[in-house]
Parts: structure tokens; sequence; C-alpha cells
DNA sequence: ATGATTTGTTGTCGTTTGGAACATATTACA
DNA sequence: TGTAATATGTTCCAAACGACAACAAATCAT
């Protein structure tokens, strides 16, 4: 009796609106493309084609370069590429630093600003170091640039509808609401989500999931395991944005006692510290620590890489039975653990139940270095644009 | 460089296409609405709704009725309910009887019949039963009506692409093309999936999740559990279409062994099987059971359905971390379970970790009874009219 | 019985894509 | 070096579709 809300109807202007998102998605994600390969994977008619590249050039969030010698029969197609115009502001607030940069479309990280912090900041103390570095980026890239939008990686349980940070265990903030209060701060819309999901986001669009649709990403950082899933082509959020915690999903059941305060989850099995502390060195970078792995001089350590292995693997194992990936993505010190014995995991997975569900899973490490949680975050700014380009008015939002 | 493929530009004609479909599906789901109601949900025209109505009834997918009395001023809308026309044919192949049913639109279950067997049935038996049925059904039916397909519900993994059952642990088929089988053997399309899957489309659409956008659904049958997701809208199939897996999730590191050779799945700590020896009842029906739960008369039955709860707790932990539902719908003697310590199982959920994602959780019981299976598979059957209305041409693809 | 309100009905208009015809720029080949 | 073949951009017109406005109809309130 009753009817479903959200389903909306479609007119002509919905038609208009999503061929020209279509389009500028696809110049987007592929960081250029010829205008006559946009007619090909579009469908769209040369004529149709001409008129949306048209009105996103015009709105300056495309540009059409020469074509390059391509040693094609037949006349030239020019290139699309993202305009310059468009750039969003990333954000990453963590323990021990405060990581702002300036992303253009198709993931070009612009500038990348690292602020290392004495102590952990409150959200206040966030807010206000962030603000900082927005103005002065906005001084820099004021002129020709239009800045559509902060968006925060934030290692916490965040809700996507406000953008409040619902539980961040290791920075210790709880129900604060962040976005809202960088948004007074600065004057821009501010967008923030779980820093796994959002590497997940780039991993899928740039990195390692390129064109997969099915896929799960974790990764391992030195305060936890985060994750995120992408399935039938579209991140999942869940109701209140919160999936993808593959970190405190359960193990060993007669594990450790997790600072969650549960026992055995992943991230309390699956730790980067054990590792760091079994090669003997202090505050190793990634690299220095997977050389380390690598190396695998004693026997303790490698014992300790197997084990842990064996723990990833159960949650995997149950991530792939829940979701059918296609491809698992292993970023941080998973990767290294990966790297230093593939064919471990790699058999584990294989020797699986269910072997139907877990055969065609392929295992990769993720490829997005540094920059990948600022073109995970950027995307959120730039979300209502690619949505709606024409909601784009050169000038209106620019700088100052 | 690379363009993603699928990214589909839209024409004048699709607009059309998802209109139609839109309102073909309200009124499905719904079961019938007044035309204003349309309108409202849909926020299309009313001059639009009256020509995408009137289409639909031309072609018999909709009939409009006398709008009931409804004490409201203005002129009253007459109601669009669900055409008789297009009917679906269901089937459930079990180890001790094969089900064949005839859904029509609107979740109506015209006619059920259960054959039951007196061995596990081969492919082929399972072929010829149900084309034998499916004929029968189709005499019975084949005046006014028009067989849009069969959807087949399979204790299994199913692919989706093409419905070879990969593996049925119970009815010990493997890699089988049932779909296709009874394609050639009753010459109508035929879809085959999973049925936890299917149950979960089915308590979606129509029963205990109605309405709700991320949710969970596990099922506890005689021969293990299975489940299925809805996530943002729409269910979760996963690469192949495996996604849903919980019973072969892991739930005790130290388990038993489970019959698909792993330890500590879901599937073998939980279990029907155990409770019915209980009871000390021999060959119980879902009734008699938690008739038998509700009772519990001994210590022993109540340790065991604390014992078990434990362990589905686990699962559910790991599902809500990984998912995010609102809902988890428990079917089967999961069901049965809960309504034995429901307090249990909800202070288990609420007092995890990360509360925040699981704090929103709602558990309920499944709605739809013996007819679940038969709804979830029609729907697939309907699914390509669902889609695409104006594919459906009265009397082409009717019986014989 | 009259007015207010809601909804169905009808005809016209604007928007958007599709398509055909032509123009243009490149390669292939003699 | 010139001509043909090929692929693509460009221009103009037609078709499809929903939006909108004006009007008609059917109910309730008073």
């Amino acid at each position: 009796m009753t009817i479903a809300p959200g389903a909306d109807g479609r007119g002509n202007s919905d038609v208009r609106r999503h061929n020209l998102s279509l389009v500028l998605r696809l110049v987007h994600q592929s960081q250029g493309v010829p205008r006559s390969a946009l007619t090909r994977s579009t469908g769209l008619n040369r004529s149709t084609i001409a008129a949306l590249v048209g009105e996103l050039v015009e709105r300056e969030l495309l540009v059409e370069a020469e074509p390059d010698a391509s040693n094609q029969v037949g006349r030239p197609s020019p290139l699309a590429l993202p305009g310059p115009r468009p750039i969003a502001i990333a954000v990453n607030p963590e323990i021990d630093a405060i990581t702002v940069g300036v992303v253009g479309l198709g993931a070009t990280v612009l500038q990348r600003i690292r602020r290392p912090l004495s102590k952990s900041p409150s959200v206040a103390d966030a807010v206000a170091v962030t603000a900082g570095l927005v103005t002065e980026l906005r001084r820099e890239f004021g002129a020709g640039h239009t800045v559509l939008g902060i968006g925060a990686a934030i290692p916490a349980l965040v809700r996507a509808r406000d953008g409040v940070v619902r539980l961040a265990p290791h920075l210790h903030w709880v129900d604060e609401p962040f976005a809202a209060e960088l948004e007074a701060a600065t004057g821009l819309p501010v967008f923030a989500a779980n820093d796994a999901n959002l590497g997940t986001l780039a991993e899928s669009i740039f990195g390692a999931g390129r064109g997969v649709a099915d896929l799960i990403y974790l990764n391992g950082g030195a305060s936890g395991i985060g994750g995120g899933i992408i399935s039938g082509g579209r991140a999942l959020s869940g109701v209140e944005g919160y999936a993808g915690e593959f970190g405190h999903t359960v193990v060993a059941t007669g594990g450790e006692r997790c600072h969650c305060g549960a026992v055995g989850c992943l991230e309390t099995e699956v730790r980067r510290d054990r590792l760091v502390a079994l090669t003997g060195l202090d505050d190793v970078d990634s690299d220095e620590l997977e050389a380390a792995l690598l190396a695998g001089e004693t026997a303790a350590i490698r014992t300790e890489v197997l084990r842990q292995l064996d723990f990833l693997a159960v949650a995997l194992r149950n991530a792939v039975n829940i979701l059918n990936p296609s491809t698992i993505i292993l970023g941080g010190f998973l990767g290294s653990l990966y790297a230093v014995a593939p064919n471990q995991l790699d058999a584990l997975l294989a020797s699986q139940p269910l072997a139907a569900s877990s055969e065609a899973v392929s295992v990769v490490r993720s490829v997005l270095g540094a920059n990948r949680l600022m073109i995970g975050a950027a995307e959120l700014a730039f979300e209502s644009v690619l949505d709606d380009p024409s909601s784009f008015v050169t000038g209106e939002k620019s700088a100052r």
C-alpha cells in the first residue's frame, strides 16, 4: 500500500544531466580521451557528444587539445582533457600530523602539505590547523581555479550523511561534528568519510581496481586495519556509511582482547607493531619495514608473518564468502605481508571451502602511493559536479 | 587511457523505458496504488502518468479499477493494479521434494504444487519432474495468461550469468547446467539463483524488508544456513552471484569440521538437527520445533539455544561490521532461536565493539511464509519485463 | 445547492537526442 | 605526388518525450 520513496521519474533534462555527467566522468576517470572514444563508449551520436563536450568546455570543466599522432586512418579526434579550473581540497588528520592537499580533476595532485603535530590533535586543533592550511592554499590557487569543496579522510567511523565523526579510537574523538566545524571555519562545503573507504574509492577508480566492479580493499596502517567494498561497480556504504570495517571482524575466537573491547579482532592479531618489533628497528617507514620482512633474517619474523597471514586469510575467507569479489586489494603493511609470501596466502584462499566462490579471486597490491587518500577525499568534493556538471558556474564559487 | 565499458549514454527512448519500468515496478511492489499516488512518488506530471499507465494497461501489464471510497476531497483517482496476464513459474528443487508454483505480478501466488521424491534427485530427475509439472501448469493457466519464464531457487552456489549450479552440497550437484537443461526441456527462459538470495529478494520487496535499503537476511534450514544482502536498495550479487554465503563464515576458530572441509563454519555450529535431537521429537516441522524450543522444557535445550545464539551473534557481528545494515532479518529456525531469547541476541549485538555501527541495527523475523521462495524466484522471471515493459507483447510469448 | 479541492484529459510547446548530408583531416597506395 | 578510402567533426532537420496550461469532472464541506 505504501510506496517506496526516492523512485524518481525522469524527464528530458535528466537525460541531459546524465549524459553530461557520464562524459565528464569518463574524461575524469580516464584522465583524457579522444572525443571519438566517447562516442563509442557511450553509444551516443557524434553530434550529441559534440554538444555535450561543447557545453563542458564552455563551463571550463573540460578542455580540448590537439589530437596526438595516432597513425590511424581518418580525421583525427581532439583529446578531451579534464579542465584545470575545478579543484578540491583534501584533508587527512592523523595522530601525529595533518595532511592537506589540492587535487584537480583526473586525480592530479597539485600540492600536498604535511604539517607534523607534537601531540594527537583535538577536533578544534585539527579544524584550526586545517583551516589555516586551506587559507594558504586558496591564496596560492585562488587565480584560475575554483574550489569545489573539502574532502576529509578520517581514521574513524564517520557518518556519511553529515560528516559527524562517531568514533575515532586513535584520535580519541567521539561524536564530533568535524565536517560542520570545518565548514564553519572555511566557508567551504566539507564532506567527510572513513579513510580506508576513500582509499578504496581511489584504488577502484584510479588504481589497482580500475575497471573492476566487485572488489574489496584492506589496508594495514600503524593504527589498525581498515577497508572498503566496491560491489556491482558501486561503493558500498551501508545505512550510515560505516561499511567496510574488516578490522573488527572476528578471526580468532579465543584470541586477544582488542582495544575495542571485543576478542579476536583481525586488527589485534594482524598488527604492524609486532612486525616492527621483531625487526629490531625503531620507527620504520613502510619501505624499510617491507625490506626487513623480505630479508626475513630471523625465524621469528618468518613465523610471525605466516601467523598473521593465517589470520588475514580467515578474514578474507569470510569476506569472499559474503561478498564474492573478483579482486582483493591489499594496502599498507598487508601488501608487504603478501609480498613476503604470496603463495602462502593464495594457497590459503584457494584451499577454501565453496571453492567456486573463491576460485576466481585474485589478490593484488595497491598501486596508489602516498596520494591515495588525497585522491579519494577529493572525489567526495568532486561528486556533486560529476553528478550534475551544469551546476558548475564558473566564477561563482571561485576563490575568495 | 582505457574507458570503462558499460557506461551507457541515454537517449529519449530510455526515458520512456525508465518511466514505464518505474510505474510498473511501483504497482507491482505495492500491489495496487491510486494513480495520483504514482504522480506524487515519481514526481512526473499527471498527464505523463496517464500516458504511461495507459500504455501499460494497453499491454495488459496493468488494469485500472474503481477508486476505493477514500473520504478525500477532490476527484477520486482510479486504482492501478497488477494485470493478471503476465505470470511466472517458480521452481524449488530440494532433497526430498520439488515445488513448482505459478506467480502473478504483485507477488500473488496462484498455485503451488509440491511433488515429494523418494530419493535425492539428480539434475536429470529434477529437470524431468519440473518440466512435467510445468506442462501441467501451462495447460491449466494457458488461457488468459502469458508465461514470462521460469525462476529457480536452488540450495546451491549458482552462477548468475548462466544459471549453472556450481555446487549443491546436499543435492550433490556439481557444475550442472540446470537452467540450460530446463530451458531445453520446457522452451521457456529459465533463470536460476541461490535460494536464500531469492528469499532475501522476496523479503526485501514484499516482506519484513519492505522499504529498507540496507539489510541482511539469514535463513536457517535443515540443510544449512544461507543468506543474502540488500545494500543501497540493491541486491548484492558479487561477480558470479555467490554473495551472501554467511553459512560458511568462520565463527569458531577451534570448532568442528564442516562438511565443506573448513573448520568453524556458522552452519556447523548453528544447526537445526541439534535442536531437533534435544527436543526428542522426530522429523518435526518448523512450527513444532519452535513450539518445543519456546516450551524450553530441559536445561539442555536452553543451553544449546544460547550456545547457538552466541555463534550466530559472532557471524552477525562480522556482517554488521562489514555491511552496516539497518535491519537483520532471520528466517527458518534462526527466527525460532531468536524468538526463544530475543533479548539475548539483541544484547550480544548491542554490546559489540564499534557500537556506532551496530546501534541502529534492528533484528526482525521474516514474515513471508512458505511462498517466500516462489515469490523470489518469480521475481527473476519478471525482471526483464519490469525493466522494459514495452518488450511485453501480449499473445506473442503466450502459452503453448 | 454551491464552492473548494483534487484529479483526469486534451492540446501545445520546449528540450534533447538521432540521423542524414556534407566537410575535413588523416592514411594507404599507385 | 595525387587520388581513393576512411574516420570523424559539423550542420540542419525530424522524432520522441515530458512539461505545462487550460479545462472538465468528481468528490467533500458548508
